[in-house]
Formats: C-alpha cells, structure tokens, sequence
RNA sequence: GGGCGGUUAGCUCAAUGGUGGAGCACUUCGUUUACACCGAAGGGGCUAGAGGUUCGAAUCCUCUACCGCCCA
C-alpha cells in the first residue's frame, strides 16, 4: 500500500469527494434557478461584480462565504432568494491585460485601431471573462446562476445611457478643464480613488531664482524641478515679513530666464522649505488653484507620456526627455550655473496609479465632470437616518465624512475599452448633446456629420448602478419589483466611497429608493505576519489551493469565523483552517456513529418522559445553541455563530453525549424503553440543517443519508429544508446543573488516575461521599456514566462512610471523592498535590472574600451578584476543610 | 496633517463592568470499534504603559508608546 494511501484511512472525510458529487448534483438538477413564490418574503444580494481579469483571492472567498451564509439561511427559512452575480469590465485593468497579449505579438493597440482592438478585447473577453466565477463554484456558493449578468450586456449599457443622458441633460455633467491625475503608463486620467499614496524617500532641491533687477535672488523649494519650466510664478505667504518687499517683482526662471512674478497667496506655507513656492498650474493641483486665483496662465510642459514637451517653454535640449531623467540633468544644470543652493533629504509623498503603479503626473486636461454636491445630499441622508446602516456601525463615519466634502467626479478616461461616452457633437453647427441611441442627424441642424466623444466612462460609473441595473432596470422588470432594493452588500471598507457611496447616490436618484438596507464591511485578510497581501509581492494565498488541501467546508467555517465584527484586519493563519478541517473531520465521524445507530430508524419524536438527565442536558443545549445561532445570524455575528457551532458539537455533543449515548444505548437495547436514538436522530438532523448555511457539502451529504420525516424526505436538497429554530420548553437549568456536577466528577476522578498513574487501562475503585441529598441522588442516577467514563469499579457512592487511609481525594461541590491507591500512593506526592490544590484554593477564597469583604460592594452591587459569591465562599469553605482532613490523614500514613 | 482600528498565554484570536477562555504549540498518559484529522490530564497571563471614573475595569474616560489601515 502507498504511503498517501495508508494516511488516507476510510474514516477519514473526504471533501473532494463529496464536494464534487454534490456540486454535480446541485447543477444538474438546476437547484439555483430563481423561483418566486408570491406569498413569501424576498431577500436579495447582488454580488459585488468581480473583474473579468481578476482571479478568486482570499477577499472574494471571505466576502463570498458571508454572502452564500445569508443566501442559504433564508432560502431555508422560507424567502424567496435572488443572489444576483456578474462580472465587471475593467476598463484599465482589462485595456492593459490585452495590450500585454498583444505586445507579445509584436502589435500595438494603435496600430490596430479602435474598432480591431476591441474585437480583440471582446475575444479575450469571452474565453477568460467567467474565469472568475467559475472559480466561486469551488466554494459552493449558491448564485443564482442562470442570470449572470455583465456591465457590457445590452441592457447593462441601456441603463448606463439612460443614467448618463438623464445627468447631462439635468446638467450635472459638465466639460471641466482642470488638473487630474494622468497615469502616463495607461495613457488615462484617473479619479482620486484609483491613485494609491506612498512616502518615498526623495530629496527637497533648493534653487535660486535671481531677481529682474539683479538685486539679488529668491530661493525656492521643490521636489520636483523638472516642472520648473512650467512655473508662471513664485508665492509668498502675505503674512511672510521675510518676502513683503518682493511682492510684485519679477524673477527669472533659472535655465531659460523667462521672467515670472512674485505673488503672495495664503496657501503658502512659511515653515515648509523656503517660504518661497514655485506656482505650476498645469502640473500641481494646488498650484492650478493658485494661478485660477491670479489669473495666471498655465503653460504644460510635460506631456501625456511623462516626457517634457517640445514647446517654447522649454529648453531645446530637454525637449522628449522623460520627466525623472529630465531632472537629473536639470539639478546639475543648475548645479553649473551655480543656482542650486541646497539639497536635502526629505521624504515625499508620492502618488502611484493603482493599476500599473506608475508615478502619476498631475496633468491639465479636459475632462467630464459630474457634479457631485447635490446628488451627495440624499445619500448623506438616508445614512445619517440610518435607512442605509453600515456594519460595524463606524464605517458610516467614512462614508459620510467622504461624502460631505465630495469633490466632483471625473468620470472620462482616455481608454477605448469601456462604454463609449454618449456625447456627440455635430461638426456644422457645433452643437453638442447625449444620447440614449446613437443620432444619424443632429437636431439642431440636421446635418449628419456627427462625432462621438473619443473616452469612455470611468468603470465605476457602471458599477455604480449595478444592484438595480443588474434587476433589469430602466425597465419595471418583476425582478426589480421583487427584489428591490436588495438586503445586504458584503464588500471590503476600500470601496466604501469608490462604489458603494456611489451605488447609494445613484440609486437615489434613478429609482429614488436605497439600493440596500444594510453594509457589511468584512475585515481585509492579511499575511500572517501582518502585512497586505498582494500578487506582485508574491506573497497571496490562492484559495483555490486553500480548498484543494482542507475543503471547501473547512475553508467557508474560517471565513465564518473571521466574521465581520471582528477586527478591521485579520492575519491569514494556515493552521487555523488545519482547525477547521479537522472540525469537518470530527463532524463527519460523529456523522458515521450516529447514522450507524440510527440504521433502519424510523423517526419517531422524543418521549420526553423517558428521557434521561443527560438527554435532557444535551437537548437544552441543543435548543441554546439554535437560539444562539438564530441571534447571532440576526446580528451578523457569524464568528460568534461559529465558535458556537464549534463548541457545541465538539465539546457537548461529542465528547460528551455521544460517550453517554453508548452506555444509553446499551441499556436501551436490553430495557427497550430509552429515547437515545430519538434523541440522536433530533439532534443530529437538525444540526446538519443549522449548520448548512456555513457547510453546505458535508451537510447535504450526512443530512442526504439520516432518517428523516416524511416532510422532509421529499425534498430535492437540504438546501430547501427549513431551517430550525429552538424550542424553548426543552431549555432545561436542572439538568444542566445535574451534568455540570456528573462531569466535574468525572473529570475529578480522571485527574487523580493520571496524577497517581494508575494505568490507563486498569479500573479503579472509588468512594463518592456526599452528604447533601439532592446531589447524592444526582451521583446515584449517574453510577453508570461515572463507572464508564471514568473507567471506575467497583464505585461506592453514599452520603458518608470510611475510607482507607492511602487515598487520593478530591472535591467537588459537596462531595468528597476518594481513590484508595493501596500501594499504589506515593505519600509525598500526594502531599504536593494536596497543598498545590489548598495554594489555589485559598488565592480563589482571599479572592471571593475580598470582594464580599468589602461594606461597599455589598452595598451597592446587585443582591444576585452578593449571594452568588456568598454561595461560593460558602463552598468554597467546604472543599477546603475537606482538603485540610485529607491532609490530617495522609500525615498519619506511614507506609 | 485629519480620522479609524489594534496591543490579552510562545503564536492566532475570544471574553453584556462582576474570580481572564479557546485552538495551535508544549509536557504526560492512552489505538476503549465515530474520529490518532482522536481521547484524557497538565503547565503557561500584574490583559502595552500611566492616570481617572466605579463597590468593582481587559472592558468606560484621558494621555503616552508601538503596529496597521483610510483620507488629505
């Protein structure tokens, strides 16, 4: 036999197995096609639509676990569920995979149109566009496949018109000339959003601008002396008494004496390098401001491939160098002409373009703006009344400080691969207008020479209307009827303000309602030692590989678990799904016990009558953990529902009433009179349908194969069984108390054995003495438990007796609990034993007395909380003067 | 510069203001037919630091330090 084969013992789960069979079986039998059923509730989700370039990460997986979570769970309790998926077209990131293809082949976009390019794209499109979801598949999640739904699909961009026609003709889009952030890699402008900022160490370059009038000179501090040329000034704070007298004089630009003024504007700032700033308006956007408010002109000499530009303003010998090679040799030109004055180390903030990481050169350009402040008010609104609610609940603070101080936003990109800007404008009469369809005259004139913007749209102003474009809208569509606005968006808090602000105004405005009632912002999975994780760093975790080696299940419990109330950030431990998996493995052997004993059962309902303390116990903590469960799903709690679940089969179910249910059954196939199998049957069913939501295949598969009622049993999946609340009249505090005080003594008896090394295998005899009756009848009924799980014979239970002198004892609440070790015993041993348990007991006692000491706490804490500690102290007390006898007799022994 | 989050066992994380828990790792014992992906027992903590509120603080308030994120 193989190694691989040997560890692969038949007991052990096998998710590729069962996570195959069911996926085949859910797809072949259609089980998440939509369905409506008027009379029910609707509860939707659209699915954050991933890119067609993107591949499945860990942030996907987490977002798509919690979303699939919600789906089943009210599938289950009965709604009528829409989770509506899709893709994203990616305007850049798609424009750039293609053109990588291409360049490969030695063809450039340019070279083969727009038209061809696109065609290309569209190819590319649709061999590895779904890649992504497909890719979902492996975690299970229950999309509602068949309507899958992408931002360039006709409808998609009829909607897309219709929005964008309805702003322009509103006049909330507008032709701005301003500057924007220009990636000169991806040839495009871009929005704030899509610039990521970093600190890099660069260097402040002092330079002298000497004065007109040769009387001295001025000097200026920048980063960034390749703009110089572009300066139309330098600025000086008013209240700066060091420049006053310059106001109003000229200097001469270094390197092309071009004369330029002195100006004072407040924006300076007198501490930062000089005092003294150069002012490039067609390169800064602080210094555009700064030329708009003195009326300055805003010569560009860097043009759109981050080059200097072959104009006047710059010098011949610089023209078509690249901006960081030009100011090498700008700074030792100006080093040999003496106009360097310093140079110093500083750290500068500098601004990347989030796709291809090119340093972005603010650029003057004309772009299409919308105009934001009155379409912001609304959506600020719905979140201030709490009508959009985020959660955690401090996300709304980002939203809404965004919100209140937006900025117009660009919304043009100089890319082909996008939906085509619907602005036409005819070349007779210069009139210019949007529209929904593309115009064969224009209106005004009729002429039909008409020319159609070159940009496209900004991806997100797609995205922006994606939870009701997706629903069919501008159509009335019944989806959009049923299932809007939507439930729930699940994203991560960095496009807080890039889509989801966005999704809430325009959905506002367009259909006037919220697009979704609640937002979940799931925490970002970071590497394990804390630091992002990202593809070019070579540090991901592929998800898929994750599933390969735990499963799907395993993989969904942690995402669970990671919930969304946590942390902002959570590290992403290997060990942690080792956890999971073996949780799957635990629940999968529990599975294999239970269905054995309920062979050939037939569901039959629980004679509460006849149930035992411990199937007492274990259905109230059953009916606990369904309510719970319940709260916690309500609550969007999943990593609490999570521990939970854990703990419950694990700790509860397993190590302890599946123990209890062996001897149980036992004695029920001899007296035929137990509920045991009942009791499994109820439990295990019901548990396979709590737990589906989080681990939809080994659910369905144990679930597929327990007995179950007739109701049940027609269904085509557990995914459609109802999901199951508690019961409160099995909520049982006595026999909670009844168990609690059993296994204390088990465990109590365990220790001893293990401290006093009394083989594993061998029985042990055991007196049990107690002398309050309630709990002696208790230590009776559980005779059997005690003997069995504790590996006990003979075991004497009574409320008082004599016992041999060599003995190890213990206590637990009232009773005294003696091992009679005969030969066994090493008499120091136990003495050690004996004072280390009288140690913690009297830092346990000065603890509670303390506290009960205090005049103060008595006083004023809550009479529940007194007597509770009054009802320690008072056992505590007992245990003690039991410890203090056990001691008095063992120093008698001599042996 | 503004805002937010974090700091608890060696590691990763829990703990409605009421004697600090789990998993992993560690030590010891154990193949008892659901599970060695297991079971049993055990060791391990002035809850980052300093003040304050309170009968009582890991928890609430203030400040400090460090780590991280978002926005400018």
């Amino acid at each position: 036999m193989s190694e691989s084969k040997q560890s692969e013992s038949k007991s052990a789960y096998n998710p590729k197995e069962v996570e195959a069979k069911w996926t085949q079986f859910w797809f072949a039998e259609n089980l998440f096609s939509l369905t409506v059923d008027p009379d029910r509730p609707s509860f939707s989700v659209a699915l954050p639509p991933p890119n067609i370039t993107g591949n499945l990460h860990l942030g996907h997986a987490l977002n798509g676990t919690l979303q699939d979570l919600l789906i089943r769970w009210k599938r289950m309790q009965g709604y009528n569920v829409l989770w509506q998926p899709g893709t994203d077209h990616a305007g850049i990131a798609t424009q750039m995979v293609v053109e990588r293809e291409l360049k490969k082949q030695g063809v450039t976009r340019h070279a083969l149109g727009r038209e061809q390019f696109l065609e290309k794209v569209w190819q590319w499109r649709n061999q590895y566009g779904n890649q992504i979801l497909n890719q979902y598949k492996r975690l299970g999640v229950s999309f509602c496949w068949d309507r899958m739904v992408f931002t360039m699909d006709e409808h998609y961009v009829k909607a897309i018109m219709r929005a964008f026609c309805t702003l322009f003709k509103e006049g909330y889009i507008y032709r701005g000339n301003r500057v924007t952030n220009w990636c000169p890699r991806c040839l495009t402008s871009l929005s704030d959003l899509e610039v990521e900022h970093e600190e890099t160490k660069g260097h402040l370059y002092c330079i002298k601008y000497r004065l007109a009038d040769g009387s001295g000179h001025l000097t200026v501090a920048t980063t960034r002396p390749e703009t110089m040329f572009g300066d139309v000034a330098v600025a000086v704070n008013p209240a700066d008494k060091r420049y006053s007298s310059l106001v109003g004089a000229s200097v001469l630009l270094p390197l092309t004496d071009r004369p330029i003024p002195v100006i004072a504007d407040e924006y300076v700032d007198m501490e930062f390098g000089t005092g003294a700033l150069k002012i490039t308006p067609a390169h800064d956007a602080n210094d555009w401001e700064v030329g708009q408010r003195h009326n300055l002109a805003s010569p560009v000499v860097i043009d759109q491939q981050g080059k200097l530009s072959a104009n006047e303003f710059v010098p011949a010998d610089l023209h078509g160098k690249e901006r960081f090679a030009a100011r090498g040799e700008i700074v030792s030109q100006l080093e040999t002409a003496g106009l360097l004055s310093e140079v110093q180390d500083y750290l500068l903030g500098l601004v990347r373009c989030e796709r291809c990481h090119a340093v972005i050169e603010p650029l003057l350009s004309d772009q299409w703006y919308v105009r934001m402040k009155e379409l912001a008010a609304p959506a600020i609104a719905v979140v201030e009344e709490q009508r959009v609610v985020f959660i955690p609940d401090r996300y709304a603070a980002t939203f809404l400080d965004w919100m209140r101080n937006i900025r117009d936003w660009c919304v043009s990109r100089q890319l082909w691969w996008g939906h085509r800007i619907p602005i036409w404008t005819c070349t007779s009469c210069g009139k210019q207008d949007a529209f929904e369809e593309p115009p064969s005259s224009c209106p005004s004139c009729s002429c039909q020479t008409l020319e159609q913007d070159p940009d496209v749209l900004d991806t997100w102003f797609s995205s922006a209307l994606w939870p009701f474009a997706t629903l069919g809208w501008p159509d009335q569509t019944p989806e959009l009827k049923t299932f809007y606005p939507t439930a729930v968006l699940s994203t991560a808090r960095e496009i807080i303000n890039l889509w989801v602000a966005r999704m809430i105004f325009t959905s506002l405005k367009f259909v006037g309602t919220i697009p979704f009632k609640h937002v979940l912002i799931h925490p970002v999975i970071q590497t394990a030692d804390g630091k992002r994780m990202s593809k070019s760093k070579g540090n991901a975790i592929d998800p898929l590989d994750m599933i390969d080696k735990y499963g799907a299940d395993a993989n969904r419990f942690l995402f669970a678990s990671l919930g969304v109330r946590g942390d902002q950030d959570v590290r992403f431990r290997e060990d942690r799904l080792e956890e999971c998996k073996r949780f799957a493995n635990k629940l999968w052997n529990a599975g294999r016990f239970v269905l054995g004993e309920l062979e050939g059962y037939k569901p039959s309902g629980i004679e509460r009558s006849k149930l035992t303390a411990a199937d007492r116990w274990i259905l109230s903590r059953y009916n606990h953990l369904l309510a719970d469960v319940h709260k916690g799903l309500r609550n969007y709690d999943f990593n609490e529902v999570c521990r939970d679940f854990y703990e419950f089969i694990w700790d509860h179910f397993c190590d302890w009433y599946l123990e209890i249910a062996k001897i149980q059954i036992a004695q029920d196939d001899t007296t035929g009179g137990g509920q045991t199998r009942q009791v499994l049957h109820v439990i295990f069913e019901g548990l396979m349908r709590a737990l589906h939501p989080i681990m939809p295949f080994i659910t369905e598969d144990l679930w597929d194969r327990t007995p179950k009622f007739a109701l049940y049993a027609q269904l085509a999946s557990i995914m459609f069984a109802p999901y199951p609340r508690e019961d409160e009249s099995f909520f049982d505090e006595e026999a909670e108390s009844q168990l609690e005080m059993l296994t204390r003594t088990i465990r109590s008896i365990r220790n001893i054995r293990q401290t006093y090394n009394v083989p594993a295998a061998s029985q042990a005899e055991v007196l049990i003495y107690c002398q309050d009756t309630k709990e002696l009848a208790l230590l009776k009924s559980g005779e059997d438990y005690i003997k069995r799980l504790a590996k006990v014979s003979p075991l004497t239970i009574a409320s008082d007796g004599t016992a041999p002198d060599v003995a190890a004892w213990d206590t637990v609440s009232t009773a005294r609990i003696c091992v009679p070790l005969d030969k066994l015993i090493d008499v120091e041993k136990s003495k050690t034993k004996l004072k280390q348990r009288m140690e913690a007991l009297e830092k346990d006692r000065a603890k509670v007395s303390q506290i009960l000491d205090n005049a103060d706490f008595r006083a004023k804490a809550p009479k529940d909380k007194v007597d509770a500690l009054g009802k320690q102290l008072a056992e505590l007390d007992v245990q003690k003067s039991s410890l203090e006898s056990q001691m008095a007799v063992l120093g008698k022994v001599t042996v």
